[in-house]
DNA sequence: GCGGCTATCTTTACATTGTCAAGTTTACAC
DNA sequence: GTGTAAACTTGACAATGTAAAGATAGCCGC
């Protein structure tokens, strides 16, 4: 079925072919149709698997994110301590933006994080990073012996991500990007 | 020359109908034709003060910056020390964005910072809040007697940097932004 | 005062884009 | 086989960025 009527995997090649053009072009440059035409299919094809514009773009930064996750999760497999595989976590969050500050700017440049956790309210919590750290922050305290309260863990966890977001906006902009060895400091920033 | 062919100052009159827009609908929906009709001028009137949409943007930037840049001073002003005044500056730097987040994305979304810093190579020396940033800290060292290299420096710079932005950028984003009392956290957190 | 120069603004035009509506084709259940 | 719904095409429209050409007005030298 690859060039009958029915293109068979449309919505999957609507978004390889988003994440290809923005790549290349830039969020800012990307249009339905070149997209569309890119899968050589009608300008209005996409309409059939994505309600508007924004939810192509979304679904695209959905995928980016599980690219995200999955570096982060393969940075703290197989690290013998938590504190091991937070410094290792934190260097692997801002890499990936360093690596490709343009994915930096597709996924926070509109606050919008992942479409999925789109509400108006607390969602830190599902926030996948952000999991992430609080499983590896609580294995520090057990493996550490501390005893902290659930407001001075919190503290302590949005002071490492601050840290780490941080860094990682920074070394995306433009003419930073190139002037701090990241991957050395990240190591000695994070405690 | 209210009502004449010629305007009077219509740059200026643009660049305010811009950032008044963009607070009521958002830098996506900000349009070069609605400001002109703002201003009661024909869609075209404007690229002969600015040469693409782009640069209007860049305009209106640059005035955001500038009271960016007017609240942080405001708030080393008259700061016993520079411990002090390093403090309030990161509380202002937060709670300048926690305030208003449309303004993070409009000034960091798309990685520009300003207009006129636009250079591909390190410009991080000419970053006005890191200029303040380095003043102050410069008379920390000097005040509590400190004697460090000039990479120890940086490092300190941008671990602090880096806590502050980090805490704007994640203190912005929807859902997290109100919940979490920032005005308190970065105090107990810039130690 | 006058001619001209230039910046400012208008009008017209065009290509790109997002989106809708109506029609066409295909797969699939019954 | 027939109907139904999903997937796609075609055609249309309004909004937008931008270029080109012309109109207007302030200003400068004389």
């Amino acid at each position: 079925m690859a060039d009958s009527y029915h293109h068979g995997n449309l919505r999957q090649a609507l978004i390889d072919a988003g994440i290809k053009l923005i790549n290349e072009n830039g969020e800012e440059n990307l249009s339905l149709r070149k997209v569309a035409a890119a899968c050589k299919v009608s300008h209005a094809a996409p309409y059939a698997h994505f309600k508007d514009k924004e939810e192509l773009i979304d679904a695209i930064k959905n995928n980016v994110t599980e690219r995200f996750m999955d570096e982060l999760e393969a940075a703290i497999e197989g690290r013998a301590t938590a504190d091991e595989a937070i410094i290792a976590m934190g260097k692997a969050y801002v890499t990936f933006f360093h690596r490709n500050p343009d994915y930096y700017v597709f996924l926070f440049g509109k606050q919008n994080i992942t479409a999925h956790l789109k509400m108006n309210k607390e969602y830190k919590n599902d926030y996948p990073p952000f999991l992430l750290l609080r499983r590896m922050y609580l294995k520090h305290l057990k493996e550490n012996g501390l005893d902290k309260s659930y407001e001075e863990q919190e503290i302590d966890m949005v002071k490492i991500w601050s840290i780490v977001h941080g860094m990682a906006s920074i070394a995306c902009m433009k003419g930073i990007r190139s002037s701090i060895d990241w991957n050395d400091l990240d190591e000695r920033i994070l405690v």
